[in-house]
DNA sequence: TAAAATAATTAGTCAAGACTAATTTTATAA
DNA sequence: TTATAAAATTAGTCTTGACTAATTATTTTA
């Protein structure tokens, strides 16, 4: 299909996407893939003359259909790996991610479809991600964060988007999964810490940071 | 660990190492990887300067103790894969091999041991080739091909030695499986072509090149 | 709006790993 | 044993995808 350089653009620019509403620049793309932006204007020429982006300085990058298509291929190959280094293979939350991001770019035609349906169809991987369909249709994401909440309300964690194993090693010393019920106790105004309370027990404080990177139902 | 290239070559002088008793040279090295003699003289140079392997005009390429080691493993992942893409995802003979020869790959330390926990400690792939050991012991390999028998000898396939998808759809063709009997009925001296009786059934002919690809028990 | 800061781009370099062409070494055959 | 063929090696080139340093555009901010 792609080299794994051109694989990892195109899944960065579609997560990007996904994440934010500002316009994709070569520094976004450079910090999100840790490139000099340098290197990400060379790739942004060669991504454009196969047509798999477009580039403007107005509107930034976006992915063309060819382009968003093969995205969502390579992120539906990484959550069904996830699921599957998981489940069947005994691995823990946070040793996943970097296993799949090697695994999604095997390029057999039928692997996912395969997989997918090895797995027994899953809706969610195990950071609570939609799995994107064979037919190339993506759940919709979560998109409400711990810090979008009032003081007072209660919640339950629907997925994380940092998947670092430094974070998820994090909540595992919390004790929070997906489905962990969160309630949010107080915003501390001077650096917008958060006072939470997980499954009921004693609050404990949190930065902004965290909170937004935890999605809730 | 290593880049894709180095592990294809490490891999390619075991295999060499493996089949045949001659030295193993670069021509030999560049054969079987399909490359240039020049860039298999650049890689050896590369290969010894990381102790993975020896070269001298006299032995040939050898690998070292630590180039072993990585050479079992390899193929270790590569056979491991190929089990739970015919067994778990449903891929026929002839697809898994090259799917096998990515997945390989994936550097997770305790990935191939966790999945020969999940495939359940198979002994031989579906080649019929032995599955190394977690310990790196590798079972002794079938070294009897068709064509060492004598004719009116009775025997079974064992594994077969090339694992292309055009020699596995021909011996498809044929009803030719692991565990297969196979009764060599006659050599013709003119080109050691082989008349055989496949299961019991009428006689087919094959060529010495097809004889020396199916190991026999 | 002009100055300063930030972002984007260009130009040139580098390493990996392949290649071709040319040369040297080794093996084979007359 | 010499001539020829084959194998190994060297030298130089190419592509990919990164980099740094320098330059040009574009935003911010004073």
């Amino acid at each position: 299909m792609y080299t794994l350089s051109e694989e990892n653009y195109l899944k960065a620019i579609y997560r990007l996407a996904q994440q934010t509403s500002f316009k994709i620049t070569p520094t976004a793309i450079a910090e999100t893939l840790g490139n000099n932006p340098a290197s990400v204007v060379d790739m942004i020429r060669k991504l454009t003359e196969k047509q798999l982006i477009t580039y403007d300085k107005k509107k930034g990058v976006e992915l063309s259909a060819q382009g968003l298509k093969d995205a969502v291929l390579i992120v539906r190959r990484h959550r069904l790996w996830e699921v599957f280094l998981l489940e069947k293979l005994g691995y823990h939350w946070d040793e996943i991610h970097d296993i799949a991001e090697e695994l999604e770019h095997i390029s057999d035609a039928t692997l996912a479809d395969r997989l997918d349906k090895f797995l027994g169809f899953p809706e969610y991987d195990p950071h609570g991600d939609p799995i994107p369909k064979a037919n190339g249709k993506v759940p919709k994401p979560y998109s409400v964060t711990l810090t979008d909440l009032k003081a007072g309300d209660t919640c339950r964690v629907a997925a994380v988007r940092d998947t670092s194993s430094s974070f998820l090693q994090y909540l595992q010393k919390l004790s929070i999964g997906i489905g962990t019920e969160i309630q949010l106790l107080e915003k501390i105004p001077f650096d917008n810490s958060l006072v939470i309370s997980i499954s009921g027990r004693e609050s404990t404080t949190v930065s902004q940071k965290f909170g937004e990177n935890i999605l809730v139902d």
